[in-house]
RNA sequence: GGAUCCGAUUACGU
């Protein structure tokens, strides 16, 4: 069966979501094997990602009812789609069932539900969000607190990032390209490319390699205050880097 | 009792 799976993760990952679908539906009808989790996974993440988180849960009821248990993995999957499709409150639900049924939810998990909150602007229910992962002794890892960082710059609240960053240094998780190029992105937002570039030369000092997204965000900055010429010497760097545009 | 393989989360733009 992980034969399968791995043949299966290649048709997701080569967005061929209906060959897997019935690569899956042959192997139930032909009985060539029984899929277990990682199978039902790897189909309902491929379902999620084409947009079919409907379809998921059905997939999800379905897989109870064949005596299969869902893992975190597979209420993960779920919970992270509803969030991206800002379903929140269903996520929510879900949440709750999976602890109802003893399958306790992990730092993945919340973190995706923490993106679906920021997105939404509901930082209170974020917040109780994380008391709740304090509680239940999960630590906050460096996507959840990148996912911070991202959700406040995206609102114009670059100095609630910064104090995520400095939280997340003072608790020894190390910021890397993704927390630095979204604090880079807040900045160019608000036109403020001399902090931004401030961030830039941050990121160099510790040697952490800056790459194409990061350059993106501030050539966006640069040419948002109409300063082509400060845009045009960002492009240099990216050929200089061996970058390439996209 | 232990190890390994297969599934879930974060940044720009399109």
């Amino acid at each position: 069966v992980s034969t399968y799976n791995t043949l299966l993760k290649g048709l997701v990952l080569a967005d061929r979501v209906f060959e897997a679908e019935v690569l899956f539906k042959k192997l139930i009808k032909d009985r060539i094997c029984e899929p277990n989790e990682v199978t039902y996974g790897t189909i309902m993440n491929g379902l999620c990602k084409a947009g079919n988180t409907k379809i998921a849960i059905r997939l999800l009821r379905f897989m109870e009812e064949r005596g299969c248990k869902p893992s975190k993995e597979v209420y993960s999957t779920i919970i992270d789609s509803l969030c991206k499709d800002k379903m929140v409150d269903d996520a929510l639900t879900i949440l709750t069932e999976m602890i109802d049924k003893r399958v306790f939810p992990n730092v993945v998990t919340y973190n995706s539900l923490i993106y679906g909150l920021c997105s939404l602007g509901r930082w209170e229910d974020a917040k109780e969000t994380i008391i709740e992962m304090d509680r239940r002794k999960i630590n906050l890892d460096l996507c959840t607190f990148n996912t911070l960082v991202d959700a406040f710059c995206k609102e114009g609240m670059v100095e609630d990032a910064e104090s995520v960053l400095r939280v997340m240094i003072e608790r020894g998780e190390h910021p890397d390209v993704v927390t630095y190029s979204s604090l880079i992105d807040g900045y160019c937002l608000r036109g403020q490319m001399k902090e931004a570039m401030g961030v830039f030369a941050t990121m160099i000092g510790k040697k952490i390699e800056p790459n194409i997204i990061t350059f993106n965000s501030l050539i966006n900055g640069h040419c948002k205050r109409s300063n082509i010429n400060e845009a045009m010497k960002v492009f240099d760097e990216i050929t200089h880097r061996n970058l390439v545009p996209t």
